[in-house]
Formats: structure tokens, C-alpha cells, sequence
RNA sequence: GCCUCUGUAGCUCAGUUGGUAGAGCAGAGGACUGAAAAUCCUCGUGUCGUUGGUUCGAUUCCGACCGGAGGCA
């Protein structure tokens, strides 16, 4: 049997910090980050990244873990999270996993390995440039030969699988779809425990984002995406692909409209969080916990434990 | 007060030489195996401002009225 572990996920702004903070202080816990953007070192306000205090003294891992100008990749967070879970169980505490990137969770509960893909070689960039000059259909045909199976599955626009099945396949000799049947065999990597925060109501979720940006703007989001960009953190690298991120260094290097900026942030925030819950929706096995229009963390607390303690943990 | 323009989907607008209308954005749903806060797919009936008139038929033409913008006094 795995291990047993505690995961705490949910679309944005939805307290998962807080829950997790309280049940690891009851649960002789630690938290492990499942969070794409928090991982980036001086990327602290528009990621809403846990302050020291916010932490209250409980040790938090994957955080502050590449610079900005580094490519990140599943891979990369399922390899450095799977050691930090498996050093922290190795004391004799309780992981939680928590955060909002639905497919570092799922990859590193179901113990998902990656088909290679090598850096240094210009095989992605020269299937792009093939994209973008023979068009989908060409590329979806080419794949066709070869996968027929993950060619019907995707659509001639979506570049980037088109690019990384027929990648796999050239640097493998191996299908996407034969690795994917292979990685789906493997067995679970962790038993989970999964509590998803949720709102019974879009509209409160959505008042939560408006005021949590707002407070971001006045924590100096401004500034902190200016100084990214002074220090030459590329505009396109994935970090700065990041909600708050592309929108102010957009404002900061082109109409300088901040107050819009920050309504487009607001925006973004409402449509990640809505695709973080299509996501989301599919666990059938996670115990969901609704926030009501007047939120008591206590009562979200008390239903959290009562899951542990059935769970065992 | 007069003149001109304007009033069509939640928003910005297109359009119908008269046969009851369509884009973008927003919104909803879905996908997702090395960029995932990324990327991709699907979904468009609304008193065509109100009210009269002309017409077989008006959102489309004409009049009046009510909003809005501008101009002249």
C-alpha cells in the first residue's frame, strides 16, 4: 500500500493556503506546493505566495524553487516533489500537498513518468516552425501515420500536442499513446487524501479574486513585475506568462494603464479559476468543501479533520 | 428652440436593396501526460428604443415620441 498523504486543492483564492497551514499545525504536517507559479524566486505578490507569517512556523517545500528565466516543466516538479514528500515522510510527518496546478497533483499522485525530451536538442523549435509554416492538418496527418489514435484525438489548432506527440515519437520511437498506456499501467506513487475548497456560490468567488488583486495591487504588483523586467527576466519566458504577470508587463512597457491592468488581471483570475474547477470536477474520489456566502473557517476546519480521521491520517 | 448623427445579444458594433439578424469580447460547458496561472475545442432568439403609418409582410421606408452624442442659436 502507498503511502498515505494529504492534498488540499482548489480553484484560486480559495484559502487552500490557510487549511493547509492549520491541519499540518494539528497533523505534525508540512506542506509541499503544487502550484506552477509559486515555484518562481522573487515572484511573491501576483502569485500570492504564503508570507512568513501566513506559514506560521509550518515548513513549506517548492517554493521559491527556479528563477524566473528557467523553464520549469511537470517533470521537473514531479522529480523535486516526489523527493521533498518522500523526505518529509521519512521524518515520520504527515505530507500535504496543496496548491491549484491540477496537473502537478495528478502527476505526481499517479507516480507519471515523462516520455525523454532533450533540451538541447532543436527538434521542438524546427516541429514548430513546421507548424506554423505547413499548418495543423499537415502536421496532424504526419502524426496520423504514426499515431493514429492520439491524432484523432486532438484538434489540427492545438499546436503544442501536435508538436509533443510527433516530438515523443522522433526522439522515443515510441508513440505518446503507447507511452501514455505504459505510464497509466504504473501504479499509484501515493494513497491521497483529497479535499477540494470551493464556493457554493460564482459570485462570492469571484468577489474574493476582485478584493485579493486589489490587495495585490496595493502590496506594489506594479513594482514587483517592474523589477522582473529591469533585471531582464525575458517578457516571454514562462514565468511571465504567469495571471498578473503578462498583464502589467504589458501596462508597464506599453499604455502604462495600470487601474486596467489590474481589471484584466481580475479577468484572467475569474477564467483560470473556472477552468481550475472543469479540472477539478473529474475527481469523483475528493471530498469537496463548499465556503458559503459567509465563510467560517472553523466549520471548513471541523468537516477537515473529520475526512482525516476517517481517512486515517 | 432648431439641425445632424445615433438607439440591434451582458458589452462594443455589423447587417437586412422590406421576407423577424450576426461577429468580437464577456459568459457557460469540455479537454488536458515535459510551457499547465499555459494551450485547445464546443455553445449565439435578442420586445432589432417606444408608438402610429405605408405594405401581403417593417428591425429595415415615413411620422411622432422617449433616451444618448455633437453642432447652431
Amino acid at each position: 500500500m502507498p503511502p498515505k498523504i494529504l492534498v488540499i486543492t482548489g480553484p484560486t483564492a480559495s484559502g487552500k493556503t490557510a487549511l493547509a497551514v492549520e491541519l499540518a499545525k494539528r497533523r505534525n504536517g508540512e506542506v509541499v506546493s503544487a502550484d506552477s507559479m509559486q515555484i518562481y524566486r522573487r515572484m511573491d505578490i501576483g502569485t500570492a505566495k504564503p508570507t512568513v507569517e501566513e506559514m506560521g512556523g509550518i515548513p513549506h517545500h517548492m517554493i521559491d524553487v527556479a528563477d524566473p528565466e528557467e523553464d520549469f516543466s511537470v517533470a521537473r516538479y514531479v522529480d523535486m516533489a516526489a523527493a521533498c514528500v518522500e523526505d518529509v515522510l521519512s521524518r515520520g510527518r504527515l505530507p500535504i500537498l496543496a496548491g491549484g496546478t491540477g496537473l502537478y497533483i495528478d502527476s505526481l499522485l499517479s507516480g507519471r513518468t515523462f516520455a525523454a525530451f532533450d533540451e538541447a536538442s532543436p527538434l521542438r523549435a524546427d516541429l514548430e516552425e513546421r507548424y506554423h509554416k505547413e499548418g495543423g492538418e499537415a502536421l496532424l496527418a504526419e502524426l496520423a501515420r504514426v499515431d493514429p489514435e492520439s491524432a484523432a484525438r486532438l484538434h489540427p489548432n492545438d499546436a503544442k500536442r501536435i508538436v509533443r506527440a510527433l516530438e515523443v515519437f522522433l526522439t522515443t520511437g515510441k508513440t505518446i499513446t503507447e507511452h501514455n498506456n505504459e505510464t497509466r499501467a504504473l501504479p499509484l506513487r501515493y494513497d491521497a487524501l483529497t479535499l477540494t475548497l470551493d464556493f457554493e456560490r460564482r459570485e462570492d468567488m469571484w468577489d474574493r479574486i476582485d478584493r485579493r488583486v486589489d490587495r495585490m495591487m496595493e502590496a506594489g504588483l506594479a513594482e514587483e513585475v517592474r523589477a522582473l523586467l529591469d533585471s531582464g527576466v525575458p517578457a516571454r519566458c514562462t514565468a511571465m506568462q504567469a495571471i498578473g504577470y503578462k498583464e502589467m508587463a504589458a501596462a508597464i512597457r506599453g499604455d502604462g494603464d495600470i487601474q486596467a491592468a489590474a481589471d484584466e488581471i481580475k479577468l484572467r483570475s475569474r477564467q483560470y479559476a473556472k477552468r481550475q474547477r472543469t479540472w477539478f470536477r473529474r475527481n469523483l474520489e475528493a471530498k469537496k468543501l463548499f465556503w458559503g456566502p459567509v465563510p467560517v473557517f472553523a466549520d471548513v476546519l471541523q468537516r477537515s479533520t473529520a475526512y482525516l480521521e476517517e481517512f486515517g491520517i
